[in-house]
RNA sequence: CGGGACGUGGCGCAGCUCGGUAGCGCACUUGCCUGGGGGGCAAGGGGUCGCAGGUUCAAAUCCUGUCGUCCCGACCA
């Protein structure tokens, strides 16, 4: 926060005040640090650009994994784990996979360490390695050293792997969540005997993610291709999901590559097909970061702190005790309500701690918890209860029987996450303007104007490419549903 | 990597121009009153001012360097 609450107060009064501040139209990425610190769900750590994911956040990340997960399995995926360590020579097996990731890697060059001249630690000299290892920036090249192996014939294939993991890239400039030096991610690496099959797996796959991107998420963003520019080093193709957040910029939510026959000729994945002839692999990849969860907060979140959608919610519901004096038998009525919740499977906050009650409000509404219940002497004695949602807010409050609470909870959770959905796809297709040409896109950005502009790809050339600097825009995909004859241009995290 | 801002108790800041050994709000502790969208009163605990040098009788304040953070840009498989 940058003020003081008591300046808040003053400044805002009472009614109106935030518990982020800056607010979003205030000052969007601050807002978003906020929202961070005010939720738990990480902070800064010695390393420069490098998070420590709290465990608040981590539940969320827990979450997400196990969804993605689940629907990668489904689709006769095998999970497996390869070395954090990549021999420098593999990453230079790719000409255009060289250009686009050798300059960001962090270099692992010696093997110990000893005591220097002045007693700290230093690289022993004599320790240094023959060939230095990178750590991953990404795995085709290691991943695809074992396919090579692994494949002799055409009945080896498909070999589909994907394997949950951190990677490095030395980014410039990192922002939590959403470009860190060290994330974590999942990244598929298929192998297939044909062109036709490794397209169909890579739109498969960007398939699934937009799934869980709806489906947990309540994120719809806009599935398409990237433009040759935007397109991963070494894809003969790279498609994505563009997630609009609340300030009109776009995030690349995901990708998912036809890598043709590229890597499958530098790592030399070879198979003998039912001609008895040798034949290169057509491979794909696939990945999805910790980043989503920086999505995950500029889609939902308001000024008051993050919004979860309830399928990513470590706690569907929070139960606030409202007592004074003795408050024993409220709090043993909330615990009896939290047991008969959880047996349903519904997730649980039961704050039983002696803060005020107005605090374990603030709180639950911080840490975006969908459902927040409030349970007082009087309507315990009445066999009732209060709840808001969090999306909603307090005006949404409504007092319910608990009988009736625990009948409907999964209802109302599933309509939150239904009406987070709508939301979300309604802002993007709000803020998606069609354009006619460069100049009114010009004068769109220039008015500071938020979202994205549709233009046809007909309008691509030189122009284009000084107008995307001078306003610093990209081509953010071409829409499937355009079928190609348009592009989105936005400003981007 | 370029431009800008900033690093002072847990958090947010003031003090620095005119050097004299640290202050405020929140949080925290204790007590009492309160208790359904951030309550009140009172008494307390906690910091040597990012780090390293330098100038000086004396440095949070001046100088040099360095590390880190944030914003904008460049970059971003």
């Amino acid at each position: 926060m940058t003020n003081t609450q008591a300046q808040q107060k003053q400044s805002a009064g009472k009614n109106t005040r935030t518990a982020i501040t800056p607010t979003r139209e205030e000052n969007f990425p601050e807002w978003f640090q906020n929202v961070i610190k005010a939720a738990d769900l990480a902070e800064n750590s010695p390393v420069r650009g490098c998070m420590v994911i709290k465990p608040y956040g981590y539940a969320i990340w827990e979450l997400i994994q196990r969804a993605l997960d689940d629907k990668i399995k489904d689709v006769d995926v095998k999970n497996a784990y390869f070395p954090l360590l990549i021999p420098l020579s593999f990453i230079s097996r790719e000409a255009e996979h060289v250009d686009g990731f050798a300059k960001e890697c962090a270099v692992v060059t010696h093997h110990r360490l000893e005591k220097g001249p002045d007693g700290k630690l230093v690289p022993a000299p004599d320790s240094e390695l023959e060939e230095p290892f990178v750590i991953r920036p990404t795995s085709e090249t290691i991943i695809g050293d074992s396919m090579s192996k692994w494949i002799q014939s055409y009945r080896d294939l498909p070999l589909k792997l994907n394997q949950w993991c951190n990677v490095m890239r030395w980014e410039m400039r990192p922002r939590m969540f959403l470009r860190t030096t060290e994330f974590l991610w999942q990244e598929g690496h298929n192998a297939f005997a044909t062109a036709e099959e490794a397209h169909e797996d890579a739109m498969k796959m960007l398939g699934v993610y937009n799934q869980v991107y709806e489906e947990f998420f309540a994120i719809g963003g806009i599935q398409g291709e990237k433009t040759p520019d935007e397109r991963f080093p070494g894809a003969i193709n790279t498609y994505t999901i563009e997630a609009m957040m609340q300030d009109g910029k776009s995030l690349q939510a995901c990708t998912s590559h036809d890598l043709g026959q590229n890597f499958a000729k530098s790592c030399d994945i070879k198979f003998q097909g039912e001609d008895g002839q040798q034949h290169h692999a057509h491979t794909t990849s696939w990945g999805f970061s910790t980043r989503s969860v920086g999505g995950l907060i500029m889609s939902h979140s308001d000024d008051d702190g993050l919004i979860l959608p309830p399928k990513l919610a470590p706690y569907h519901v929070a139960i606030i005790p409202i007592v004074k004096d003795d408050g024993s038998a409220v709090f043993e009525h909330c615990r009896q309500l939290a047991a008969r919740l959880k047996a349903q499977g519904i997730r649980v906050h039961l704050d039983l701690s002696d803060s005020r009650s107005s605090d374990k409000m603030w709180s639950a509404i911080k840490l975006g918890i969908p459902l927040r219940v409030e349970i007082g002497q009087r309507e315990m004695d009445e066999g009732k209860l209060s709840y808001v949602r969090r999306d909603l807010g307090k005006d949404s409050k409504a007092i319910v029987t608990g009988d009736e609470f625990c009948g409907t909870v999964q209802k109302v959770l599933d309509q939150m996450q239904a009406d987070m959905l709508a939301k979300s796809t309604k802002f993007t297709r709000d803020h998606i303007f069609d354009m006619k040409s460069l100049a009114e896109v010009r004068e769109f950005f220039k008015a500071d104007k938020v979202g994205f502009a549709r233009i046809d790809t007909s309008l691509f050339g030189a122009d284009y490419d000084v107008l995307k600097k001078e306003l610093s825009l990209s081509s953010r995909c071409l829409p499937f549903e355009d079928e190609g004859r348009k592009v989105l241009v936005g400003k981007s995290y």
